[in-house]
DNA sequence: CAAGATTGAGTAGTCAATCTTC
DNA sequence: GAAGATTGACTACTCAATCTTG
């Protein structure tokens, strides 16, 4: 296979290495102010935030799963670490013995209504403060570019693993 | 305290999950094909890029992690597994006995020069060949921006930790 | 067999505590 | 005590295999 390797030029390379730093550096301080404030983590407040947006703070496995676009595994992971620390609890399904609810526990209710302000304000201050409209207009169309781009392959797209 | 909570509004909703769900995604398809082709984690790839800068392929362990920009225990607990892999071997520091160097194995000198072309090829094609010259260069802006908001508030900036 | 979900083993990453040598 | 580095315990994520019911 003759790959054609196209090394990156110096443009190339710092706009990559700058959005790798970006990442990085930006999710580590949001985590760790989180973590610090709230006592939870990412993972934890995604997930909780996603219950809490559905009727009766609850949904099926497979739904949650949609909505956080995570893998089976590591969904069912989180889920029981979760409800050792009582935040979420699974309950059955009616009608549908396979099934599995999971629903936020009134700790867990307690929790997300606590971190999300905290959150807000972190993203505020960290990201959006400091971009004009302008800014977040062309990062949101270089994203939706990249994504769109990615979906072409279609690779990704949690499998049944 | 009154926090004074300002929720996103539309577009900065938007912009933030498109930044999101950016990260999320072209992360786990450059893993995925890295770890398929290649046989390499992304934080293998990252420290051997490294070692294989620097002259004669090793590095101080403290060197390495100011170049990597990572925790003092993680970058320990990565160079134990690697050391395991056969990837990367310590070795001892003649004139500091607290002091430890971090070379590249042979098998790890092979590894980095196969996966180095591959890496670069996918990053050209999910990322830097969708984009115009224009929209990289506004990216690397944004990010140069949004970290130089980071670091007035030093925090991050790993500790002794 | 397919859908819904879980398990187990392995790699990653964080935090707090520890050890050693200067 | 501080610098250089490691350890242990814990959370998180992935992959492959498994279990259960339709």
């Amino acid at each position: 296979v003759t790959e054609d390797t196209r090394w990156l030029d110096a443009t190339e390379q710092q706009a990559w290495r700058a959005f790798l730093n970006l990442q990085v550096r930006l999710r580590r301080r949001l985590n760790r102010a989180l973590q610090r404030e709230t006592g939870l983590s990412d993972p934890e407040y995604g997930l909780l935030v996603a219950l809490s947006e559905a009727p009766e703070g609850r949904l099926r496995v497979y739904a949650l799963r949609e909505d956080l676009q995570w893998e089976k595994s590591r969904l069912t992971h989180q889920i029981t670490r979760m409800t050792e620390r009582g935040l979420v609890e699974r309950q059955p399904c009616p009608g549908d013995p396979r099934g599995t609810f999971v629903a936020l526990t009134p700790a867990g209710r307690a929790a997300i209504e606590a971190a999300a302000p905290r959150h807000v304000a972190h993203v505020r201050r960290w990201f959006i403060d400091v971009l004009t409209p302008a800014q977040l207009a062309s990062l949101r169309e270089v994203a939706e570019t990249v994504l769109a781009g990615l979906d072409d392959h279609e690779d990704d797209l949690d499998n049944d693993r």
